[in-house]
DNA sequence: TAGATTTAAGTTGCGCACAATTGAATTGCG
DNA sequence: CGCAATTCAATTGTGCGCAACTTAAATCTA
C-alpha cells in the first residue's frame, strides 16, 4: 500500500476543500461559513444545545466554537444563555431570524447534492460508511511515537 | 438525496480532520504540519519546483504557500532561489537536511496505511476515484447564485 | 518599441482547527 | 462538611486556506 494511502489522504483533503468552497459560494449571500452553517443545522434539527453538545457532534472544541458562536451571535442568529441549574454551561438558542433562516437556506442541500456528482443514494451511503471507517480507525491510531 | 449529501460532506470533513490529526501526531517529533509534509513529498518525488508548480499540484495559492515556505526555509529544509531566466519565478530547492529527512520520514506512509483501516488496495483505489469525482464535480458547480 | 495585459510571488486580513492554559463552578470522596 | 479532581467555556497563540490586493517582471500587441 503506502503510496495509495497517501493518495487516499490527499484526495480526502482535496475533496473536502472543494466541497467547503462550494458551501462558501452558496453561503456567500449570507456571509456564513461552512462551520457556522453546520452549527445552524444542528440547532434547526436538534433544538437548543449546550456548547459542549455542539462540540461533541461536530468534534470541535471551545477554542473553535467560542469565537464562532460569538460571530453567529453578533449576526443575531443565536443567543447564548448561561444555564441556571449549572452556571458553567452555556446554552445556544436560535433567535427568530436564526429560526427563519432555515427556510431561506433550504435550497442548499439540493445544490450540494448535485455538486457531489454521485449517481445515487446507494453510492453516497457506501462512501459515507467508508469515510466513517477511516475516521474511526484514524482516531484509534496507536501513536507509537517512533522517534 | 439532500440529507445524505450533507452527510457526505460532513463525513468528508470529519475524515479529513481525523487523518490530518494522525499526520500531525506522526510529524510532531519534527514539528512539521501535514501541508508542509506534502510540499516535502513533492520535492522528494519531483525535485525542485517553482512555487507556482507546487501550488498547482496541491491546489494552494501563494497566500498559503509563501508563509509556509518561509517556515520550511527557517527550518533549513528548503532554499528559495529566484530564477535567473525569469526573475518573477522562485524555485524551491531541498537543502541537504531536507533531502535526508526523506529517509527519516519513510515510516509515515505505512503508519498512515494502517490508520486508514482500508482492507486492500482495490478498496483504497475505489475510494480515491470516488473522491476525485467529487472534487471535480464540486469544482464545476455552476454557482447559480440564488439570492 | 511603448504601453497594456498577464503572470509570479508576496502581503494583509479573516475565520477555522487545535493545543495549551485559565477561571469558575460542580462533583466526588475522604 | 471540606478539599481535591473534574467539567465547561473562554482565551491565547500558531498555522492553514482563501479572498483581495500589491509589486515587479515578462509578454503581448498596436
Amino acid at each position: 500500500m503506502a503510496i495509495v494511502d497517501e493518495m487516499v489522504c490527499f484526495s480526502l483533503y482535496s475533496a473536502t476543500r472543494a466541497t467547503t468552497r462550494a458551501y462558501t459560494d452558496l453561503l456567500a449571500p449570507w456571509k456564513l461559513t461552512y462551520t457556522q452553517y453546520l452549527v445552524l443545522v444542528i440547532l434547526w434539527n436538534e433544538g437548543s444545545q449546550p456548547v459542549r453538545q455542539i462540540g461533541e457532534m461536530l468534534q470541535l472544541d471551545s477554542g473553535t466554537l467560542s469565537p464562532l458562536l460569538r460571530r453567529l451571535e453578533s449576526k443575531e442568529l443565536i443567543d447564548r444563555q448561561r444555564s441556571e441549574t449549572d452556571t458553567r454551561v452555556v446554552n445556544v438558542v436560535l433567535t427568530e431570524p436564526g429560526e427563519s433562516l432555515r427556510k431561506e437556506l433550504a435550497h442548499i442541500p439540493e445544490q450540494i447534492a448535485c455538486g457531489t456528482g454521485l449517481p445515487d443514494i446507494a453510492s453516497a451511503q457506501a462512501l459515507v460508511s467508508s469515510l466513517h471507517r477511516i475516521t474511526d480507525s484514524m482516531q484509534q491510531l496507536p501513536l507509537t511515537d517512533s522517534k
